[in-house]
DNA sequence: ACGCCAGTTTGCAACGTGGCATGCCACGTT
DNA sequence: AACGTGGCATGCCACGTTGCAAACTGGCGT
């Protein structure tokens, strides 16, 4: 059995409320005691005991990073700076892994984690807004990624219209005129996409071009293989693109796959540009193109968030964070 | 706050137990009473106290995984098996990031989880065998990864060995002659890089061809920019190889972007093979060929171990995962 | 009628910690 | 000499749960 503040008061001939008092740092333990308590604690290998302390105090020092996919590179970069960055804010995270599963995400959101962490970092994939407003759970809870139905709940997010308008409108200044958009999701509840497809219209209309139905290319999910069986469908058609811009960097990197598969030139023949600015796009051949959304000051800002609605009830804000684009090979 | 086992009680009109018993699925409660009981758990919304629950038994249900990075492909398609095959075991993974430190994997090792986990899944990367062998920390723990002197603990790994001298000999069998291995560390206590070293070493000797200093090319850390700048060194060099083995697939894609900044054609001129069948490597241009661990059993025979550890004390053991060789277009 | 047993329910205690209030002491002030 | 004060140490209790063992119930065999 690991020893208890008891041992080491025994230890240390003090009672087990001076030890406490040590372990806490409390102001008013005389420097001789202090020493002699930490000697003991020291001799003993004491650690105290989270169980008992957060029974006691009511926290717990974990946050949960509820996200679809650990090993999708974005949530991967994100889930690695967020630990990083909760870390140095004394705070532990779980990660949750939700497969996209609405089911998986739902539990989550009404209390499955409720109480074993403080606060939970949510990045939704299929559940409906609807289900937000329900949610009763008091663990305070910040979204991560675009929203629509913004029902009362904190979200951090880079300005995605914004992003996706910039990417195609830079695809569009270097004289592309046949720009696809690669990513739709029809049937998904995730308005990420959709708010990268509004982007996407906007830009072309800005540049006075008509939305082409076939140029917005449907995708299962955003990964590598989806991108590659997209890009194969859109180059074997009628009238191929002359850019592609693909709403993720996986996305664009399956397509980028699938150009080399029919021996088309990126960018010569087909420029692409990507969203997300994972490591792989900056050693692929020929490098990605990319939307780059500071993941540093997402997971500081959604830090931020759940401390203050840790601290007391706060009005529901959407904080929206920096991106850039990072132009590489691909455009 | 949160209803507790007492409200439920009051509300059912039974005592506090009674409904731990419920809530438990113990054997005796007449299924009249569970039913009531139940119904009250759902009107007041109860949720068991996970805090009080750990302190009661001693158990958290919570496993750590120690790795150096998150973010690190490899890493992350490990730790997203991880939390699947936990998930399916009522297990919750708690993601512990190291960034390679010693310092930071020390206290890791040394229990700095201790109070918080009911085992530790370790990969090390900088710590010491008498570190491993020092430790006095009573949480089962198991390591991920080869280790040289398996100081008495539990571990997990593919054959690193046969694996390097399979890479080393399949590149060899195609005909190449100046076989190159990317990815030694000279100053690192990782064992890892040693052992595939020595089973390239052993694919060379049984080639009848010599180990050629200049062909084993050393790395800061494994990652893309370290395998792009150290195949730019390779090939500006006075003889540059016909084949590269990379000890990992992030070196590989570095490296196969190196090759393209040079104009060198893969793999006519050089032939290039990874470890780790991470998901960029397939869809990469060419795509990788590389040493496939099979992760999911690793992740799998990890926790039995623990879950053996946990049961009862046992006698270390080195458990050895399946891998095989993933041919693809780079050799 | 009695005891026994399987089934069912219960009260008590303890897990290890920190909040609270209070006690104690030495010292300086009135 | 009595008092107040600031510094320090302590005991008691509760946080919400479950293990333990005892207690109650009704049916059944003797």
């Amino acid at each position: 059995m690991n020893p208890k503040l008891r041992d080491v008061a025994e230890h240390a001939g003090v009672s087990v409320r001076t030890v406490s008092n040590v372990v806490n740092g409390f102001r008013y333990v005389a420097p001789a005691t202090r020493q002699r308590v930490q000697a003991s604690i020291d001799a003993l290998g004491y650690r105290p005991n989270l169980a008992a302390r957060t029974l006691r105090q009511g926290r717990t020092g974990l946050v949960a990073l509820v996200i679809p996919e650990i090993d999708s590179p974005y949530f991967a970069e994100l889930a690695a700076r967020t630990v990083r960055v909760a870390g140095a804010r004394g705070l532990t995270v779980l990660i949750d892994q939700t497969d996209g599963d609405a089911e998986r995400e739902k539990e989550l959101l009404h209390g499955k984690r409720s109480q074993l962490v403080d606060g939970v970092l949510f990045s939704p994939w299929a559940v409906a807004p609807a289900e937000l407003a329900a949610r009763t759970d008091p663990v305070p809870l910040v979204l991560l990624g675009e929203h629509d139905g913004t029902a009362g709940v904190d979200h951090v997010a880079i300005d995605n219209v914004a992003a996706a308008r910039e990417a195609t409108a830079h695809l569009l200044a270097s004289g592309r005129r046949r720009v696809a958009a690669l990513g739709i999701q029809p049937r998904s509840l995730n308005a990420t996409a959709r708010q990268r497809l509004a982007g996407y219209r906007q830009a072309l209309a800005e540049a006075g071009l008509p939305a082409e139905p076939e140029l917005e290319v449907p995708v299962g999910r955003l990964h590598r293989a989806d991108g590659h069986a997209a890009m194969l469908r859109l180059l074997d058609a009628g009238a191929p693109p002359d850019a592609v811009f693909c709403f993720t960097d996986e996305l664009a990197l399956g397509a980028l796959r699938a150009a080399a598969d029919r021996g088309v030139a990126v960018p010569e023949s087909v420029a692409l540009v990507g969203f997300d600015d994972i490591e792989d796009g900056r050693y692929s051949v020929p490098a990605l193109t990319t939307v780059s959304p500071d993941k540093d000051g997402i997971a500081e800002l959604a830090l931020d968030r759940l401390a203050r609605q840790a601290a007391e009830p706060a009005p529901p804000r959407s904080i929206v964070a920096p991106h850039h684009l990072e132009v590489r090979e691909t455009s």
